[in-house]
DNA sequence: CTTTTTTCTGAACGATTGTTCTAAAAAAGC
DNA sequence: GCTTTTTTAGAACAATCGTTCAGAAAAAAG
């Protein structure tokens, strides 16, 4: 009963997340966010709480969709297959506006408490699943038991990061499959001719 | 003759840097920059031009500070140990609010064209200046003759602008140091003994 | 049809934005 | 003292921000 509404909601919040991912909290208007979205601002604010929580939620959902990326490196067994695989997977998703978590660190000033914890448990956890396969690798024999596993996993996910970062700000087109070959060496070399 | 300033250009100049490099060209608003700035409107406007006016100088001024990190990469002889003193001196420097210029590539949809072009060049020119080095290694037989130079040089701006991030993304203290330590092994090993 | 319920549209709200402008203030020259 | 010149402080500006709300609109129930 009663009028029906004219949005959905899951698509609401995909429209919502392009959109805060690409211009943030602050640079994204309510103007543009009832237009581009779908939806109009009584319901925006019945349904998500305002541009805050729309935000949270865009945020959460944006967290959802890396599952697709985070996943391999949850993959058993655990070892440096799923390191390999989770750089090939990011070089190809499309990071054209940089990754939203690493923009809303950026925007602490200004956005919530929640969202705020929810981006360091996500770059927390990337690390930790990061680290986990090291781990792994060393017990298979894939790496070296001296291998400092907590240092080489935060390299890994500074070097995962600044390939996304890399190509934001680099000229569109650049080609990063040649770095990606680099990183290859690099973990042919640390195995050592071990497999 | 006159009525004397009560301010001095520099000074507003650095005190401008670090808030719109902490809050960005969106996130600093007039009444916190006229108050942190130590100027009022009116002169902003004659001597800057305005907050548009005001940003591009202040990250043209945050580029030339970061020639204290920039210069590393050109010191003669250019070689292996360019790099690795940039990583050093990178790791050292307080990138507390993140890269200056990274955070203004993340506003490409509100700032002027000259802010853009220049964080452009800025980031190219890092790049042609880690593969100098890079070309240098291998002709001073630091790095063997087969090393893809475009490609490693991507690889290591990836990795500085990573590590960068990691830091402002990590929790408040992480220590990069040892993920440096995998850098430095990562050196050796492409160098092989060489030197 | 009328009533009830829910949502939509669009206007209005106060607050704040970046910018402009006016009048007072502070120096120097005479 | 009185001008002249330059800068300052702060008001005023239109525009826009996020938020709220009242009335019209669209469905279902009786």
């Amino acid at each position: 009963m009663g009028r029906p509404k004219t949005w959905d909601r899951s698509e609401v919040l995909r429209r919502a997340t392009r959109l805060f991912w690409e211009k943030g909290f602050e640079g994204t208007h309510l103007q543009e966010l009832v237009r581009v979205a779908g939806i109009n601002r009584f319901a925006l604010y019945k349904e998500f709480g305002g541009k805050e929580g729309l935000f949270e939620e865009s945020l959460r959902n944006y967290m959802k969709d890396m599952e697709v990326l985070t996943s391999l490196l949850a993959r058993e067994p655990l070892g440096l297959a799923n390191i390999r695989a989770m750089f090939r997977a990011t070089d190809a998703y499309d990071f054209h506006h940089g990754c939203f978590v690493l923009n809303t660190v950026r925007e602490k000033h200004v956005v919530g408490a929640g969202a705020w914890s929810a981006t360091r448990k996500f770059v927390e956890g990337g690390e930790a699943a990061f680290r986990r396969n090291v781990e792994a690798a060393v017990v298979r024999g894939e790496l070296p038991p001296a291998t400092d596993a907590e240092g080489l996993a935060r390299f890994l996910v500074a070097l995962d990061i600044g390939l996304i970062t890399y190509g934001v700000a680099a000229p569109e087109g650049t080609d990063r499959g040649r770095a990606l070959e680099v990183l290859d060496r690099f973990l042919d070399g640390l195995s050592g001719g071990r497999r």
